[in-house]
RNA sequence: GUGCUUAUAGCUCAGCAGGAUAGAGCAGUCGCCUCCUAAGCGACCGAUGGGGGUUCGAGUCCCUCUAGGCACACCA
């Protein structure tokens, strides 16, 4: 497509001696469209060139060559120059691009990179709840725009699978197992467990060490133990599963850390050839001070056994073997900051200069509920699957009020409740804290998942009264020149540079409010102007929109992980 | 205590790597369905935590104060 910004940085670059690629990033994009389409501010170049920058503005506005084929005027306002451009040669651009692109935005610009995702991770023999949706959401959506836009995605789970969380669990399951019936809502029985082994070990040192010896046998792969940590991890997939399907979550790669489980004695041994490991109070540690990380890495505890920190880096040797990951995010909440400044630090004397530049932790506030913290222990988490149901079923009685002739209701509603979920979720910065709130998750008004899914469906509707959508070849572009169409042809426009900004800025809220903002400006312009009228030249070109803006809703959406119904 | 981080309207959030008059949604009040789905559209109401500084120009950068959150060696 035409580079409007390009064309105008190449004019005025042309007119005063400054670098293109510079007056580029100066270029900016007004947020009254009055001041036209793209502008040029002056000030920074006041001091340089020793004028006010009205004049400046005034000199280039005489000098500057433009090419009216693209830019329909430029003007001068105080120190700004405002160009507007040639709005039919936009509208001309676009919709050919929308129909001659299968998959509109699509890029290559990808072509060649290995980009992991890590996400999700959940740990084995606990409840998926809502502090989990973030990483799973974010990272699902990162993944899906990676590769839309031409990279070599890896989608990782890498589960919590190990660690001596098992050696409680084990310990949990030789002292009560017999209490229990897991045959039947295995994960919070394993909870349950889990929760009163910890306040066990909490009052009695003994029983920790019991827990601590458990894990070692685990490693040292007894059979008994080995069994039932193959147990606990098969009843939790099965429910995980469940979840990544509703949640339309897929993974390439489930090597969890007990994946690395022999893949780190490696590690230790290439950190001692390198002489940084040390010992410390009988653990074997990585001082990272030099960097100026005052806490050191524990690789190895003073028991022998193995800590998280060993299996992370096992698996950066792993991934750099493996995948030759130009990048590798990790999807996990702020609280592990520190620890990932850690590994990273220590990633160097275990890999390639490339791959640890390539390390990167997408780090993502913490969810809380309007009362404050979740906490497992005093029960008042919010358990995804009650989430989920709870949406659908107050999707499903907005369907039976407003649309009963509706078929396929259930399908409808488990797209809207999904789609306000996600919306929801990835709505926000990654980086701030996020309070989960009831009211907020079931209202479907405003902006959320099923306005952006209502917009599509209301092209749909058109497009199927209509009963046809033009040829390209058919559509007049000059009818489409008033605000509201403009403003959606230039969303449209904006969508392949949206994606990049999300890649960017690991940012996935980036398009979330790319499709409201898109969504809205076709409900003004659907409210403004009568798509189905007698003028066929009028309506050809109103159509096209329309299936244009349907058709970027619904990619946008599928990228974010909402999917569209067609009706609802 | 040290480090990191957050603070924008009653509530939940935007603010394009410093630019023109700080934008939405929810809540509240009011208006719009003989017309393509009113899960919609429009109007009103209402804001940059305090104090310094840099700059032609600061919500955005720096310093400081205040208030929250997170982390700080054998948990993940």
């Amino acid at each position: 497509m035409i580079d409007f910004k390009k064309t105008i940085a190449k004019s005025i670059a042309e007119a005063i001696k400054i670098d293109e690629k510079e007056l580029e990033t100066y270029i900016e994009i007004p947020k009254d469209t009055n001041n036209g389409d793209y502008a040029f501010p002056c000030f920074r170049l006041a001091k340089e060139l020793k004028k006010a920058p009205p004049m400046i503005a005034n000199d280039i506005k005489n000098n500057i060559k433009i090419d009216e084929k693209f830019i329909e005027k430029v003007e001068v306002a105080g120190g700004y120059l405002n160009f507007y451009i040639q709005q039919s040669v936009m509208v001309k651009d676009v919709l050919e691009e929308i129909a001659n692109q299968e998959e509109y935005g699509k890029s290559e610009i990808g072509k060649g990179k290995n980009i992991i995702v890590e996400y999700s991770a959940p740990n084995i023999a606990k409840p998926f709840h809502i502090g989990h949706l973030r990483t799973t959401l974010i990272g699902n959506s990162l993944y899906r725009i990676y590769k839309y836009l031409g990279y070599h995605t890896i989608g990782i789970n890498h589960l919590g699978d190990y660690g001596t969380q098992f050696g409680k669990m084990i310990e949990a399951y030789k002292m009560w197992g017999e209490e229990y019936d897991l045959s039947v809502d295995p994960i919070n029985k394993l909870m349950d467990m889990y929760v009163r082994i910890n306040e066990l070990c909490k009052k009695d040192e003994n029983v920790l060490e019991r827990c601590r010896e458990n894990f070692r046998l685990l490693e040292a792969k007894d059979q008994y133990c080995v069994d039932l940590w193959n147990k606990f991890k098969d009843l939790s997939m099965v429910e995980f599963n469940k979840i990544y399907d509703i949640l339309n979550v897929k993974f390439d790669s489930y090597k969890g850390e007990s994946f690395y489980a022999d893949k780190m004695d490696e590690v230790i041994e290439k950190l001692n050839e390198k002489g940084v490991l040390k010992e410390s109070e009988g653990a074997k540690i990585v001082d990272l001070t030099d960097v100026g990380i005052d806490t050191p890495c524990i690789v190895q505890k003073a028991n022998g056994s193995s800590i998280y920190a060993t299996r992370d880096l096992a698996a950066i040797m792993y991934r750099a073997k493996t995948y030759d990951f130009d990048k590798c995010l990790y999807v996990v909440a702020y609280e592990q900051n520190l620890y990932f400044k850690q590994i990273f630090a220590v990633a160097r004397y275990l890999v390639d200069e490339k791959y640890v530049k390539g390390l990167e932790h997408v780090s993502y506030g913490m969810v809380n509920l309007p009362t404050g913290k979740m906490s497992t222990r005093l029960g008042n988490v919010v358990k995804i699957e009650d989430l989920i149901n709870e949406t659908i079923e107050k999707a499903k009685e907005i369907i039976i009020e407003k649309n009963p002739e509706l078929k396929n209701k259930e399908e409808v509603a488990k797209k809207v409740g999904v789609g306000a979920i996600v919306y929801n979720t990835l709505s926000t910065t990654t980086i701030k804290d996020q309070i989960f709130d009831w009211d907020t998750a079931l209202n479907f008004q405003g902006e959320t998942g099923p306005y952006i899914q209502y917009t599509y469906v209301r092209t749909k509707s058109v497009l199927e009264k209509a009963g046809y959508i033009p040829k390209i070849g058919e559509v007049k572009f000059d009818n489409l020149l008033d605000e509201t169409s403009k403003n959606c042809i230039k969303l449209i426009y904006n969508f392949e540079n949206t994606l990049v900004q999300v890649t960017e800025k690991e940012e996935p809220s980036i398009l979330s409010r790319y499709l409201i903002d898109l969504a809205k400006a076709f409900s003004n312009f659907y409210n403004d102007n009568k798509i189905l009228v007698e003028d066929k030249d009028v309506q050809n070109a109103r159509v096209y929109l329309t299936y244009a803006v349907g058709k970027v809703l619904k990619i946008g959406a599928n990228l974010l992980g909402i999917e569209m119904p067609d009706k609802m």
